[in-house]
DNA sequence: ACCTGAACACCGTTCAAGT
DNA sequence: ACCTGAACACCGTTCAAGT
């Protein structure tokens, strides 16, 4: 093998770049300093990728793969619903954590106007996997009925996204961990 | 008087800019088709503000003073808090209407990371003005006591705004008058 | 296969020059 | 006082040329 790591070069650019994105957005999301961060020339990076939209789509794909994967290992991890609901703001939090980031898709989402076609859908992709997520696990958990399900866990989502904006503005974890709590104590999210 | 509308150029260009801010952010706010359309050159826009961050700084605080007026003109207007409480979400709408922009201000949260510091100083007073507002409003109407009233304010702010992220998002006005719905049937804000 | 320097049209910004 | 063209260093992107 020539790779054992199995972590090749356009790994590392979709890492970098997810990092990036996660604080400067698509626009802000600069290909010279990517592909110094990389340890390459700007040009090189279309040798992996054909474009910056299509480098974006890529990000935004692993990106709500991952959050599947993470939200899929969290069901697994956890068997009673309305405890995995109490646990979800925890998925947002973590960028909060690495450096007061914030969630690619809700900064994308911002930006939806510039943004490439095959990037926005993927950025909707992670929405879907949220709300279907959150969906099934407020039936299961019976906080409501299917007919509100969809409603609420949208409802849940946004007001968890809006947190994590907040919290991020003002470089405050601990807001982001008040307001979910604020949203626990008002009937939004399931208390503790 | 050489100016008899009282609508000088300074005023065409913040009213420019704060439209394309809303729907580009920061960033995206391109100095070259601001000026175009305000009908002038990129470097004439430099007799006016110094630079692009004074620019926005100015519109930013604009947008807060224009908020606050709102604010107090809603209270005015509406002598039930309660009823107040049920309206605030209308003024986030307006910009959802408003060809689907949303809030410069969560825009520009997103992007605080490339955000010259007077402008996030201005951003901060808008969402200052208001969580105030709306914590007043709140212990007004005896929604909470005031140990609580801040924290409430804010957690509907976060989620009133995650809210017209989600709705611009999909270009889906629905989406956001269906989350409020959501939020008064959990309890966040009263009920109709 | 992977990388690069040089070039392109575009950004914010400056400045000397115009009325 | 207000505007402009030309220039600057910087963007995404292309491409011919290297290993």
């Amino acid at each position: 093998m020539e790779n054992p790591t199995g972590r090749n070069s356009r790994d590392a650019i979709l890492d970098a770049a997810t990092k990036i994105a996660q604080a400067h957005g698509y626009g802000g999301l600069n290909l010279r300093a990517l592909a110094e961060q990389v340890g390459i020339k700007a040009a090189s990076l279309y040798h992996h990728f054909p474009s910056k939209a299509d480098l974006a789509t890529a990000v935004a794909r692993r990106y709500w793969e991952d959050a599947a994967a993470g939200l899929d290992a969290l069901t697994s991890r956890t068997p009673d619903p309305t405890e995995r609901l109490r646990k979800y703001p925890g998925t947002f939090r973590k960028a909060l954590e690495n450096d007061n980031r914030m969630c690619l898709c809700s900064f994308m989402t911002a930006e939806s106007d510039d943004l490439p076609g095959t990037v926005m859908s993927e950025i909707e992709r992670f929405n879907e996997v949220n709300v279907d997520w959150l969906g099934k696990t407020l039936l299961e958990a019976g906080v409501v009925g299917s007919r509100d399900a969809k409603k609420r866990a949208h409802a849940i989502f946004a007001a968890v996204a809006g947190a994590q904006l907040m919290a991020r503005g003002r470089s405050d974890i601990k807001l982001y961990d008040t307001l979910i709590k604020s949203y626990q104590a008002a009937g939004l999210l399931p208390p503790p």
